[in-house]
DNA sequence: CCTTTGCTGTTTACGACGTACACGTAGTAC
DNA sequence: GTACTACGTGTACGTCGTAAACAGCAAAGG
């Protein structure tokens, strides 16, 4: 182990390899992974420390070291190790329901949220350079086969799951910090801006500012997640159907061709029946 | 100064106030801001130190809380320093022009981009007790008067313009993080993970991953911010339409009251000249 | 003149952090 | 017995933010 903090492949064997059966007593990889989620789901990540988890483990700092090369490679395999909490739903059908990708996409999205919730400093992890492990892999690969019979291009695909991943970290962002700093300080959001009476005063300059707030814009807000949530997959959704829309002179249900009119419009659908089970299909506003 | 980092109004006061004349030799407020934005611009937020920023200016670490409360506070000041930079864009006309919404926001956001890429620690700056200076506050209540005669709710503005603020910052901490990792390991990002084979090997089990990337998906990717701020202003823009659509029985274009027929999908406009209007306004697919 | 007051910068020190390095100690293979 | 290895320990270095006491100096008041 020692001196193996350099070795690249290390940190990779670490997470792949499977649980190896081990009910000694002592140290070992899994449990000092379990205290360290433990720590950090009650202090954050700014709040885990290598000396934190050898103390609630019982052993000296430098024990730690005997297993894991180092702080940002515990992090990797704590991630990890909270990802297989997640159960994947089932693979989408082999015949894929178009649509059905909004639905698919929503739920990971909400189960990654509710992950999040459970363990905040899921979102402190900041950096290009983590690596993935399996279950970090399964939930991925899981989100970009939701949208690839959409008609996207590749990059595409990548982007959309890529944005919607970003948009989940950065809102639970949000929510760790606020809880972070009530924790560290002592003081709940309200009174700590309640307390700054001197920067209220001078916001009356503003008016767009002051309308909103004398509005109850601010009193009874958008669930910030709800909002971006749908306003992503709305984007995404239009994406999809202007890619749809320029697979010109073929009909959008049944897939025949749709012979074009000299002039006007290109039509969308190849039939009267089509285009009522598209405006079917497209439901209630 | 000592003894007054307790004081909530202090740090307003700091960020308030105008800058006042000081051509003195010696340290100064906006000395030392001036230092701290260097070291932040050169070695990353976390690589900002009051050591460093004392060095830089010739003094010792302990002269600097002379004048600024401590580390955080500092940062507040570093933020709104540099949003002076960037000039705001003329407010709206006094008649808001419909669907003007869209490139002003977009503006807001490039601009805002802009200003990450001079300065990307700002989009490493966390926590939801940053309090907000003059600067801060005017390019807030821009980009609010800009979603604001959109039909939207107060509460839907708020989280509309939250979530193009919040999409900003991921998408700059995603470069921020890269260059900061390659920076500080002398390691380019390929590079590294170029000597993570055994990462690679393991990555056959997934076909859609191996799809795209056989696809080329990862060799040509979306620009992400460009993909990403579209989604989200394709997806705000929507929301608006929808909002405008629940105004029934009034004319999209010139605010007429319409008949409703007594049977059918109710008419979004009070004659033909509007419906057509529309559609110019719309402008090609 | 001297003294008081207050601002400015300095010095030293504390407790946290990640981890390099040298050292034990115990179990196992030969 | 004797090497070898895996595991755990103790000490130490350099980083960080900042608390506390102290020193120089200017203006103000007597």
């Amino acid at each position: 182990m020692r001196g193996r903090a350099e070795d690249p492949d290390h940190g990779v064997e670490l997470l792949w390899r499977g649980a190896g059966a081990e009910p000694r007593p002592g140290l070992s990889l899994a449990r000092i992974v379990r205290a360290a989620v433990e720590v950090a789901d009650a202090e954050g990540l700014a709040g885990l420390s290598m000396r934190k988890v050898a103390d609630r483990l019982g052993f000296t700092t430098m024990s730690l070291y005997r297993h894991v090369p180092g702080r940002d490679q515990l992090v990797d395999l704590m991630r990890d190790a909270v990802m297989a909490e997640q159960p994947l739903t089932p693979p989408a059908a082999a015949a894929p329901v178009p649509g059905a990708w909004r639905a698919t996409l929503e739920v990971c999205a909400r189960a990654s949220w509710e992950l999040r919730r459970r363990h905040p400093w899921l979102a402190e992890v900041r950096g290009s350079r983590h690596l993935p492990g399996p279950n970090g892999v399964a939930h991925y690969e899981h989100m970009l086969s939701a949208v690839r019979h959409t008609g996207l291009t590749p990059a595409e695909m990548i982007a959309a799951v890529g944005l919607v991943g970003r948009f989940l970290d950065a809102e639970a962002l949000l929510l760790v910090e606020t809880a972070r700093q009530e924790r560290e300080s002592g003081v709940s959001e309200e009174e700590w801006w309640g307390s700054r009476d001197s920067l209220f005063e001078r916001l009356d300059r503003y008016p767009t500012l002051t309308y909103l707030w004398e509005a109850g814009g601010y009193d009874h807000p958008e669930d910030s997640f709800e909002f971006g949530l749908a306003r992503i997959l709305d984007g995404i959704e239009l994406l999809i159907q202007k890619r749809d829309e320029t697979r010109d002179g073929i009909c959008q249900i049944c897939g025949k061709p749709v012979e074009t009119p000299a002039s006007g419009r290109p039509r969308k659908y190849c039939s009267h029946a089509c285009r009522q089970r598209a405006y079917r299909q497209r439901g209630p506003a």
